[in-house]
DNA sequence: TAGTTCATACAGAAAAAACTGTACAAACTG
DNA sequence: CAGTTTGTACAGTTTTTTCTGTATGAACTA
């Protein structure tokens, strides 16, 4: 890693903070935050007490702190020959983790609501054929299975652009642009 | 407010439950996605007393609560003509709460950033004009700068994306599938 | 105007999350 | 094999968030 000076670091620490500040407005504590943004300046993979040193925090809040950043694929493990210490590095393509992290939390959206829905869906259906089903009641529960249909649709539809983000061909339809800025 | 029996209420709740830990991975309190869940399902329009009974907590928390999900768009305030309390109606519509809602985020996100990403490309540049810049340090610092500059693309991009969920072309590229499901 | 109904600001209590230090297990070293 | 080094599980502490009850002010009513 290469020596660099206070103002260098200082410079560095205006974005540090924002990218901080925009994981934590993703679900990721300042902290973790805060080290990744660090890391995401740093070229040479780092170790646990690297990010110890640099974070001024315990060496177990790197530890699971990694551990998020990696199951999120912010960081990545790095082997090097020679080196017995865990050894870590940023995802520098802010598209790849962008991408990564969506795609992600949008699944889990899908998979968290697929069985619930069916299971109200079914219990509403069981309902409606009920002998003792009031008129009025008949035209709530129809209501509401309309409302899952279209919620059906939604997750259906939320399953596409996931793919088109995991496959990367949202690019085609939004392109990066290559121009100076 | 059509009354409904206990077995409606239940066949119900699966998918209230499911679309809390939804909004709970999205940042809100597990108590105002259940709310949301509760009012998803309820077609007249609400008012806090109508939500404190339903959810069992405080009228406060009903007040804070609301604001939170109107600030988002997943609510709206309604008015009735002759009833004083005010009155609000979930969205019903989830690809409108979704394009919403990542939009104002990623908006923020692009915010955020803007600012401190060029105060630190200012500050770096003034480095690297430095007379006492080493060799090495002038390699780091361009270095820095090509990551901010991969940066400014991303946001660029991003902004594009937000555009196409705003305007709803996005709808173009993944089009709603309107078969059975 | 006085009385009532409503929504929310605020302060404190309860609950949840983040962080640390100790302890231990696994993987290395000589 | 005994002695290190390294990463993580766990328990306890600190900090933050969430929720409630009281108090207040605004809007309506007569």
């Amino acid at each position: 890693m290469a020596p660099h000076s206070d103002e260098l670091e200082q410079a560095r620490n205006a974005y540090i903070s924002s990218l901080s500040e925009t994981m934590e407005m993703y679900g990721l504590s300042p902290s973790m935050g805060r080290l990744f943004g660090i890391m995401f300046f740093h070229d040479e993979p780092m170790t646990l007490d690297d990010m110890r040193s640099l974070t001024g925090m315990s060496k177990t809040s790197m530890s699971t702190g990694i551990r998020t950043l990696s199951q999120l694929k912010l960081v990545h493990k790095k082997w090097q020959k020679g080196v017995r210490k865990d050894l870590y590095v940023a995802e520098h393509d802010q598209f790849r983790s962008f991408l990564d992290f969506f795609a992600h939390l949008w699944e889990k959206e899908i998979q968290i609501n697929q069985k619930p829905l069916l299971e109200t869906e079914i219990r509403l259906q069981e309902n409606l054929k009920q002998q003792n089903c009031s008129e009025e009641e008949q035209i709530q529960i129809k209501r509401d299975l309309e409302k899952l249909y279209n919620a059906k649709q939604y997750y259906a539809w939320l399953g596409e652009l996931v793919e088109k983000f995991k496959s990367g061909d949202i690019f085609n339809y939004v392109p990066v642009n290559e121009d100076d800025l």
